[in-house]
DNA sequence: AGAAAAAAATATTCTTATATCTTTTTTATG
DNA sequence: CATAAAAAAGATATAAGAATATTTTTTTCT
């Protein structure tokens, strides 16, 4: 359902989101190392995000990463937006194009109605989830990413 | 969310269930043909599902494929199994292993619990929505598959 | 039996997501 | 200013899914 890469990127974001506020930047090969998740590849996925200015980046001696938004506003659904982009909330589940809801000179398909329904759901599951409530929620249940 | 190979082969069921029940057998080109798919592609799928007992194949002159099954009884979750496998139902969105609700002796995710409501419903739509009530929802809105 | 039609099986190619490697740029610090 | 640390950028490799092409088997019909 997600990417890869999506993936991985939510975890990175919970991971910084989750230490302490005296912690200032980490490093790509700590994050890398904590979540064992391939280097160079989750550098891309920050890098993508630091665009988006989700995370904040510096170079050198004691560079990283670091969230540049509060958790409380960062969604799910910005992350997902910024790496699979939006098509898994508009592609038709067995036709290649979006369905009908979405343009509406296309005739629907017969399993659009409900899906729709469920595809709503996940919208909202994705729009209303915060970082911070991730966060929280993994460490009253100790649970590490 | 559903693969390719997934997608086609409920389609391609869609349509033969949409046939006159007087029609036979009917040949992959014109199946491939109608439907807008790569033959040789759309072959293998229908293969699989004709080794699941969903669909009945012939080879030889006026061979081709039919249901096996009424299409009351082919549901779109013995498809996407057939063709995808269980891993939608059961993996996770932000790991790549299953969450702790397949596995007790993992610790759960922070997404596990909403997002199961969301993947429950789902696998309900799945399960209780037959080729036959998608056919007739088709017939009765004008859509084609 | 032989020819033709059709699916099955096999092998190959193409494309994209995933992953890695290398070089470049930036920046803090001695 | 020189050096080293770190991310950014670019290039390359690998794997999996998607698609195609080719050969084999089965079956019907003459």
């Amino acid at each position: 359902m997600l990417s890869n890469s999506c993936r991985y990127g939510i975890r990175a974001i919970i991971y910084l989101a989750s230490l302490p506020q005296t912690k200032g930047k980490t490093g790509i090969k700590q994050i890398a190392k904590d979540l064992e998740l391939p280097t160079p590849f989750l550098a891309k996925i920050l890098q993508q995000l630091a665009k988006q200015k989700i995370l904040n980046s510096t170079k050198g001696p004691h560079g990283g990463f670091s969230l540049l938004k509060d958790s409380k506003n960062i969604t799910l659904l910005d992350i997902v937006k910024t790496i699979d982009g939006e098509e898994i909330f508009t592609n038709c589940i067995i036709h290649n194009e979006t369905c009908s809801s979405v343009d509406r000179s296309k005739k629907s398909c017969p399993v659009h109605d409900d899906f729709s329904r469920v595809r709503t759901d996940l919208i909202k599951l994705f729009r209303n989830k915060t970082i911070y409530d991730l966060v929280r929620t993994a460490k009253s249940e100790e649970i590490f990413i």
